[in-house]
DNA sequence: CCTACCGATCGGTAGG
DNA sequence: CCTACCGATCGGTAGG
């Protein structure tokens, strides 16, 4: 097997990780199972990665670049506060279109990371929560957002925003991210 | 010890367990280190409880009686559906509030109960949940809520309000139930 | 990639 | 309520 083969092979792996992690949790996630999964003997796993705790950091470790990434991308767009609180839920309800596994792991797995990486993840975490609070405070100097506790406008928000990986349901994605942006921004304007 | 100490004892073990399940999860929770928090020798927790599942059991089943007792309460109540729904968002903070851990725990660890009590649970979130799109249903045919996908609807609302149980500080708790409710209401309203 | 295996940890029990 | 202990399961390794 040559090295493009392994990598997507590793790739798969991470894959069905990511999927056995969403259904079971991943402490309940056992190696044992993601071999049958991928159609090898649990021991085999290892000749593609070092541990099972690789698997979730690597899982949380991409999909936490995707959200630092886009975080820096609507920053600096020449937009108006409102208008980037309302790409902020689309780039949430949008990531979890496209990679419904991984983010729902992301999201509610993170804590079983093993230092440093949890240490490395709680503070880009931080570091994300500090940048979408103050584009909510910026909306409310700028006077399109009514006044209210940033913090609880925020975790309101970063919530609502928190579950469209569980409906899998293509179809309806577009609609899906027009109703939850509907009403959070009827929600927030003044 | 008489019947009465041995009561607040369980009561006292369950209480500390949904802190323990709440902070590293259900299956990452040993029941020693849950011995140790109560101070007793791990085999010696099991002359209070049968086993691990059963704190699981408990937690859960309390909790989501709440909610349909919650529910049924405010499905018979004289008021408009836009009041219901109100109604409801508060219900979830009040109860959050009321016992943060146990809510905890019920919202984030009941898939890990066993049968046939995780089947028994997923009826009663069903038909918890039928009603709750209902009464937003009646809300939209009543002309005070948009129109909009009651279930897309539904989980914006439910999630945007699964969270106060982190937040423990007693003293913003109103100013978060306002914060998030006139978020939503003004988000749902027509 | 597999067979064979290991040490650690777990939930839980026996017996007092 | 404790001491002592057990079988099951886990993540992971050795060696080929």
């Amino acid at each position: 097997m040559n090295d493009l083969q392994k990598k997507s092979k590793k790739h798969y792996i991470i894959e069905a990780a990511a999927e056995l992690f969403t259904e079971k949790g991943f402490k309940a996630s056992s190696i044992r199972e993601l071999a049958q999964r991928v159609g090898l003997e649990p021991s085999s796993i290892y000749s593609h990665i070092h541990s099972k705790e690789e698997l979730l950091i690597t899982i949380c470790t991409n999909c936490a670049s995707r959200f630092t990434e886009g975080m820096q991308s609507i920053k600096s767009t020449p937009k108006s506060s409102l208008e980037k609180v309302e790409m902020l839920i689309g780039l949430h309800v949008e990531t979890a279109f496209e990679d419904p596994a991984a983010i729902a792991v992301f999201s509610e797995e993170w804590r079983h990371l093993p230092e440093p990486y949890l240490t490395i993840f709680k503070d880009a975490k931080k570091q994300y929560e500090q940048n979408f609070r103050l584009i909510i405070k910026q909306g409310m100097d700028e006077g399109t957002i009514r006044e209210m506790d940033t913090n609880i406008v925020f975790n309101t928000i970063i919530h609502a925003v928190r579950w469209p990986y569980f409906s899998g349901k293509k179809y309806d994605r577009k609609k899906i991210s027009e109703t939850i942006t509907q009403i959070l921004m009827h929600g927030l304007k003044k």
